[in-house]
DNA sequence: GTTAGCACTCAGTTGTTTCGAGTGCTAATT
DNA sequence: AATTAGCACTCGAAACAACTGAGTGCTAAC
């Protein structure tokens, strides 16, 4: 266990660091208006210290900066939650004025405001695929050739798709499919579609349309294209910022991390839900080894959970970027059970 | 007027220079195949080339590098346009393979299979909205409260904007409305939509429909929102890759610029049609004084036309980006053509 | 337990030297 | 008269030494 002092002593540093990106050395500390003692005797606690694995020297003569156990430390028992300012909070809860019945767009407006707010890079991954249920079906005919199919659904995900109406087929026929996707594949889960349309609505196509063939097509048209992007990122170019980013080829890798869903998604996934801390290499992305990540989730309805999060250098505003976080969290979850029941 | 062997000289400077990002020396382009001639002659020709401003040192006895005049220079006469592997020609033709009815994700597409073929950025600029016409409307209900509606451009943009219904409306009036917009606003240009509807609309409400002002205030949440993004900017990450921008002050600044289509948007919009290059300080944005921007154009109907760039280091591969954005250029008109006239 | 004092360390800066790729000029060659 | 070989010269880059200063660890005094 640290004594007080030890305490007080890796706070400065931390915070110091945090701040000027340059090894704190005992004598900046002992200028402090909080340090009453001299710089001899932090000299010795930050050698105490440095044993206990808080603090590492860039070189033997160096001032001492945090390790991963000490932000870890500093993260888990000394930082106190930040007063964010009024105009802060502000900001974010504007993100959740608009009625919200696309959730891409609450997304991609959240992901805006928190970069600019923190500085920070923004990822938000939205609510599982796999769960999210199609709610409403729209095919609105423009021209002989083309139709544009508006799916909708239960997670308030919009999209619209243009595609070619098979030639020849009737227009009655056009007509009655779109009834019968309508009825019977409202509330089918996602993943579902292809096999309950099997099933479920293959045989009604079959007896109620004249041209089966082309009704069928017409269907897998408007249905199956690319899944849609779930991934935000916004704010990259404030990673050019971080003077830990200096190195261009650091910033080359981690961009083209960031380029690919794949690589992302799965760390933004985690096991359980609330705020996660990922310091250094405790993310498994070894481009991402000098960074922070700090993730929260947010939930929609029962099981549907969609995750928010800041990437930082390791010397990150930890107390900012948390407290930020957590308010627009809260205001997500709040403001998505307030439309999930009005539905 | 250049001697032929200042010509050859001045190509094989260049087209090294462009592929290694090297001061050239006399005693390497001795060594190409093409030349027949001492490294001393070549010294001396150099000298000439350097007077007459196509040349530059970096330092007093380093090799030669081309200066924007030079690059101008090779541009108008000296350049032969490649040949493009079959391989690339049908990437950029598979992009317009799929039926074209929203021009979005043609320019998505196009911009993203042109930064990948070329290594550079990507800049696609759509058509100029205030020539654009409403084609079609559509508002598609969802539930009690809120509606979609779906705006659909002659020139193919489509847009779907989610909003709330105003409480009370009467499903009659809601159908009214719809029916009264969508018969009378198809084929008015976006920009005299407001006063189009002042003049031939509002009376019209105001005689069908119960409740005029509900009406009046979904018909605005419905049309009147932002203006939709007009610029798609790809490979912005190959920029990285330059070592011209091996400096992170320079990407930092390009980056931001790119980041603003204010700023973007004006230096694409050129006065005339057709392939322009840009030369280093040939494009009035400071920070992307030593990039060459080569700019196309495509034309979509009549006055309709859009911008397609290609952004990359003042030593660009000139032929083959022009050759690039020539086969797109070509392919893009004809389909819009073909597209065009089928409505 | 705290701190003043001091020797020691090492990154970073500055100055010096060396190396080599490249030039320009002159004189010899074709 | 045009080309080329030869050579002195230039200058960036790399390698190396000397110097500086912020910082440490240790010891002895307070």
């Amino acid at each position: 266990m640290l004594t007080d002092r030890q305490l007080l002593v890796l706070k400065v540093i931390v915070d110091d660091f945090i701040d000027t990106a340059q090894p704190v050395g005992s004598r900046n500390i002992a200028k402090k208006e909080q340090i009453s003692f001299s710089p001899a005797t932090i000299r010795n606690e930050m050698a105490d210290l440095e044993d206990l694995g808080y603090l590492e020297k860039t070189h033997s003569s160096s001032g001492r900066i945090p390790s991963e156990k000490g932000y870890r430390y500093y993260v888990d028992n000394i930082m106190s939650p930040l007063q964010l300012s009024r105009g802060e909070v502000h900001r974010i809860r504007q993100s959740f004025s608009e009625r919200m019945i696309e959730l891409e767009r609450v997304m991609q407006n959240s992901a805006h405001i928190l970069s600019e707010l923190t500085r920070y890079t923004t990822l938000v991954l939205g609510p599982q695929v796999y769960e999210t249920k199609l709610k409403q079906l729209q095919i609105v005919p423009i021209n002989q050739q083309s139709a544009i199919a508006i799916l909708i659904t239960d997670t308030g995900h919009v999209e619209h798709r243009s595609f070619a109406i098979p030639a020849e087929l009737e227009h009655a026929d056009l007509e009655k499919t779109v009834n019968i996707l309508n009825e019977k594949l409202s509330g089918v889960p996602i993943v579902y579609l292809s096999q309950f349309i099997e099933t479920e609505v293959k045989h009604l196509l079959q007896k109620y349309t004249n041209d089966f063939q082309k009704s069928y097509q017409l269907l897998n048209q408007a249905l199956f294209t690319e899944q849609p992007t779930n991934l935000y990122v916004s704010g990259k170019t404030n990673i050019l910022m971080q003077p830990e980013f200096a190195d261009i080829d650091k910033v080359r890798s981690l961009f083209q991390i960031m380029e690919s869903e794949d690589q992302i998604a799965p760390i933004l996934k985690s096991e359980d839900e609330g705020l996660h801390i990922y310091i250094g290499r405790e993310n498994k992305i070894e481009e991402m080894n000098n960074c922070t990540l700090i993730t929260t989730t947010y939930s929609l309805g029962e099981n549907q959970v969609g995750t928010i999060a800041l990437l930082g250098p390791t010397r990150m505003d930890y107390a900012k970027a948390v407290s930020i976080l957590d308010i627009w969290s809260g205001q997500m979850t709040k403001q998505l059970q307030k439309w999930f029941n009005e539905q």
